[in-house]
DNA sequence: TTAATATTGTGTCAATAATACACAATTAGT
DNA sequence: ACTAATTGTGTATTATTGACACAATATTAA
């Protein structure tokens, strides 16, 4: 089992924040621990890796775990891998975040795992290097969502213009321009009429839109600027 | 020690892909191994994590031994950690990539190592999933090369706009309009005129600027936009 | 000494995109 | 039908990009 000799084998976890959107807030899933170390205190969700677990299978694993979905977008953020960030034994942390439309997610599972959203604005201190791990991931989430189509992973199939502004909006903390955002964003062609309204709204309703999913698929990874810099 | 029961253990190695730039071509340092496994074949420079060494500590330590340098731009990639990537014993690889001024390395470190430089063109079959790697660490470079100002770290102090186009060439495989580059590149105030000329020039020699190193650590995050979509 | 050659620095112009706005249309509730 | 809130679309100004031309500098060879 152990060929390469006198080398130091160390548990290695993954930990992860889940973003959401509930029309107004940005929001993240975080764990009230219920077993020790740090019983009763606020973590992310994490897990090892098992012993024959690829890396891949066990954020799937612990995603599934929390939410009950499968094929979540998520992205590898860092390693984290100070000696004494768990007080507990040394582990090596592979931090990622991941986006999901709020609504969609399986509630017992999150009451099993003792999971609840919060506000990005209201997070409470969480443990180890937890609160670095946020800091990064929104970060990231920032930098991503300017210039890539990332955004709609948080939204319904069918969305509105002004629905995915707030987002932006939540996303940014910033107040976004509605004539110059529209032209933008209806000006990549990702979006497809459903020729649906927003019954939700209580003055005009706003034309609910669908992802072109192939168009999607194929310029992910094309530049957009939905967000200008300054607002970054 | 083990205070966590009945958890897994593993190998966590970083493996590195140096880039440098002799003026002409993109090129990296790859190893011949003289040790098993796969004595004889191509890998990346790698190494095990320590017992109670940090990663960015290990990561330090790995390119000293490669290069005799300190405090190298490096960046994360991603972990690979396939349940049978290594063979011989499951290891973790955090994956990370470095630039350095190809020019400023220690050859006896190199040495040491059994290094070589090869050009990206013709880089060799290489061991494990370090050929993925290598792709990666390209794609990434492109990436971040393309918004942020990281191609200098490549180039020695004083350089060029000629040469940092040749750098651009190299990195995206592609010719580069001089006016509108040179433009670009001192639309960003990043440079200084140093007053000196290149005089390794034949003909008209260029000018020589160095980096505003206040305004590059200052402005690194901005988006500079320096190479257009349809190029990367 | 001058002409030829290669390379560098700078400039122009049209097309495109970003920014800052204004106005008309829709819906629910008075 | 009038009000209030919100949505969809338009327009003028400014800034940026992309395609191109030309003059200046340095070396080499006639």
């Amino acid at each position: 089992m152990e060929k390469y000799p006198n080398k130091t084998r160390l548990l290695v976890a993954l930990d992860c924040i889940v973003f959401g959107f509930d029309g107004e807030e940005l929001k993240m899933l975080i764990i009230k621990r219920n077993f020790e170390p740090e019983k009763g205190n606020w973590s992310l969700m994490g897990g090892f890796v098992g012993k024959e677990e690829d890396l891949e299978v066990a954020a799937n694993r612990i995603l599934y775990e929390l939410t009950g979905l499968k094929d979540i977008y998520f992205e590898e953020i860092k390693t984290f891998g100070k000696v004494s960030r768990d007080p507990v034994e040394r582990t090596i942390s592979i931090c990622f975040f991941a986006l999901i439309n709020i609504h969609a997610h399986d509630q017992d599972s999150a009451k099993s795992q003792n999971a609840f959203w919060i506000s990005l604005k209201n997070k409470p201190n969480l443990i180890f290097d937890h609160n670095e791990m946020v800091d990064l991931a929104l970060e990231k989430l920032r930098y991503k969502a300017a210039l890539h189509p990332i955004g709609f992973e948080l939204l319904p199939d069918k969305f509105s213009i002004p629905q995915l502004q707030k987002l932006y909006e939540a996303i940014y903390d910033n107040p976004v321009d509605r004539r110059n955002f529209s032209r933008k964003i209806l000006s990549t062609n990702l979006l497809i009429d459903t020729s649906e309204k927003d019954e939700k709204s209580t003055t005009k309703k706003a034309i609910l839109y669908k992802l072109n999913q192939d168009k999607y698929q194929r310029q992910f990874n094309a530049f957009h600027y939905f967000i200008s810099e300054s607002m970054r």
